[in-house]
RNA sequence: GCUGCUAUAGUGUAGUCCGGCCAAUCAUGCGGGCCUUUCACGCCCGCGACUGGGGUUCGAAUCCCCAUAGCAGCACCA
């Protein structure tokens, strides 16, 4: 075979072409011209790394064609708007980085909703049931039309009327699809698409009729532009349904891509239970690090670029999957990596002192990848404290990295200090483990929250100036240095 | 119950449409080594998968059937 590529490149690659690895996503059809798309969320609270996969794909194909990306807020359920969930949306979007050209809301646009419904009712292609919810259920199941089905136009007309004027009250009456009654999936049969709603009020605007997401959805996409639609196989069915409406209506259907359940290991990304945690003061807040929201990621020091790159890896494919916070940290050190300074953070610290130890300054490099970063110094007068897990009897000898060596004796189960040169040979033929420290003088208080709880321990005066940066805590892991008091330093775990 | 979708290593992913290049890609993880005044970064080596069973075929991860498992929908939620 290599033969063949050597004296026949040409029909070698004419022949073996296709198992060239792709890169990137898969391409979309129709998409030569450019693309409109849309990324749709409800304002039930902030975004999570379930929406950032909507978001980002949908963004990444804009990107890849050309075009518009517009946001468009989904809040025709009352019960299921959150007034502060606008900004907090709008907030995670900007830092995702996303490219929307433009915003719409839905209840902004009740009215066009409403107009287009008294069309699709002209057209044949729904009608006004007054059905109680059981009565039509028993009838969807077995495939038969409900008696508000065959009313003349004129009498749907007149009871859309009543809908909007308010004579009918909550439940007793709702717009269906005209659709196939023999369809083999229920969930097909004469689905429904307005409602009539006394409460909750909406927060943005005065309403009894709201339209349900198949109907306001199918009039977004049309009246948008809509070429392409990438979200969750969860909407499957509610595409199967949506096609209905676009058929009666005869507008051209966008393409669609269904992409698979994503779970995430040993976290609730469902909004309610996120807020039920925060109210019943399990969660401090949306914020709270143990949450999948995009802001407790970026408390933690997560760079949306990481959550992006992860996203695009999974892809589009339809398989359920569970996002691996491996793979999500793994892009964060990559880009994080180059960029934190390095610090002393010493959990759990143990003072030793070192008789006959020279005062002396350390200057350890702030970034060892970067030498003209310059260094940070550290003075050494006879005490450091030190990782209490690092003083075992199996150690004879440790090294405080950028300083000396230190000689450990054990009488009794108590150790005693020694002084023992600053040969790093010596220290690294001793396999002694060189470690973080740092002068009791000039400890600052520290503590490190993590996932599973918090660290109480020191770090360098420095790591004051990096409030709101990413550090990496030499032999510890990354941290987000979260606030900065008198009382010293709160830093968040990012990952090792 | 009815309807539909999916099934490649611990995790994610490529290959599946149009069967031979696949004793299966890449990343992550894990193990080992090198480098290094961090258990970071970098480099090298290794580990690890086609859900099961039939069938078609000279040849199946790829096509067909059955089974199993997971997921979704069957809401006056999105």
């Amino acid at each position: 075979m290599k033969k063949l590529q050597i004296l026949a490149p040409d029909l070698y690659n004419a022949i073996f072409a296709k198992h060239e690895h792709r890169k990137g996503l898969p391409e979309l059809e129709c998409a030569d011209q450019g693309v409109v798309m849309r990324f749709a969320p409800n304002p039930s609270g902030p975004l999570h790394i379930g929406h950032a996969r909507a978001a980002v794909l949908n963004d990444a194909y804009v990107k890849q064609y050309g075009g518009r990306y517009l946001l468009r807020i989904e809040d025709t359920d009352p019960k299921r708007v959150d007034p502060d969930a606008y900004d907090m949306v709008r907030e995670d979007i900007v830092w995702l980085g996303l490219g929307i050209t433009e915003t719409v809301t839905q209840s902004d646009r009740l009215s066009l909703y409403y107009d287009l419904c008294k069309q699709l009712i002209e057209r044949g292609g729904a009608y006004v049931c007054t059905c109680n919810n059981e009565r039509f259920r028993a009838l969807k199941q077995a495939k038969c039309a409900c008696p508000c089905r065959d009313e003349p136009v004129a009498k749907n007309l007149k009871l859309w009327g009543l809908m909007l004027d308010r004579t009918f009250k909550e439940g007793e009456a709702t717009v269906r699809v005209k659709t196939d009654l023999d369809n083999p999936d229920p969930a097909m049969r004469d689905f429904p698409v307005f409602r009539i709603l006394d409460s909750p009020p909406h927060p943005k605007v005065s309403a009894h009729v709201y339209p349900l997401m198949n109907f306001s959805v199918v009039a977004d996409d049309h009246l948008l532009g809509i070429t392409h639609v990438i979200r969750g196989k969860d909407h499957i069915a509610n595409t199967r349904r949506q096609r209905y409406i676009y058929d009666h209506f005869g507008w051209k259907v966008p393409v669609y891509r269904h992409y698979g359940r994503m779970g995430i290991e040993g976290v609730v990304l469902s909004t309610s239970q996120m807020r039920l945690g925060i109210q019943e003061g399990t969660y401090t807040g949306w914020d709270d690090i143990r949450l999948g929201t995009l802001r407790a990621l970026a408390r933690r020091g997560i760079s949306p670029d990481a959550v992006k790159n992860a996203v695009l890896a999974i892809g589009i494919g339809d398989t359920d999957i569970s996002f691996s916070w491996d793979n999500l940290y793994a892009e964060n050190k990559k880009i994080v990596d180059p960029i934190a300074n390095r610090y002393f953070f010493v959990p759990d610290p143990l003072t030793l002192t070192i008789p006959g130890a020279p005062d002396h300054n350390a200057h350890a490099m702030l970034h060892p990848g970067d030498p003209a970063r310059g260094t940070r110094t550290l003075e050494f007068k006879g005490t450091a404290m030190v990782p209490r897990s690092e003083i075992t009897p199996e150690s004879v000898m440790i090294r405080l990295k950028d300083l000396f060596n230190v000689n450990l004796t054990w009488e009794g189960g108590v150790p005693s200090f020694s002084y023992a040169g600053d040969s790093l040979e010596k220290a690294r033929a001793a396999k002694a483990h060189i470690i973080q420290w740092l002068p009791e003088e000039c400890a600052v208080p520290c503590t490190l929250l993590t996932q599973s709880g918090e660290i109480t321990g020191a770090c360098e005066p420095m790591v004051k100036n990096e409030l709101g940066h990413v550090v990496q805590f030499e032999r510890v892991g990354f941290a987000k240095i979260d606030s900065v008091n008198e009382s010293g330093v709160r830093a968040y775990f990012t990952h090792k």
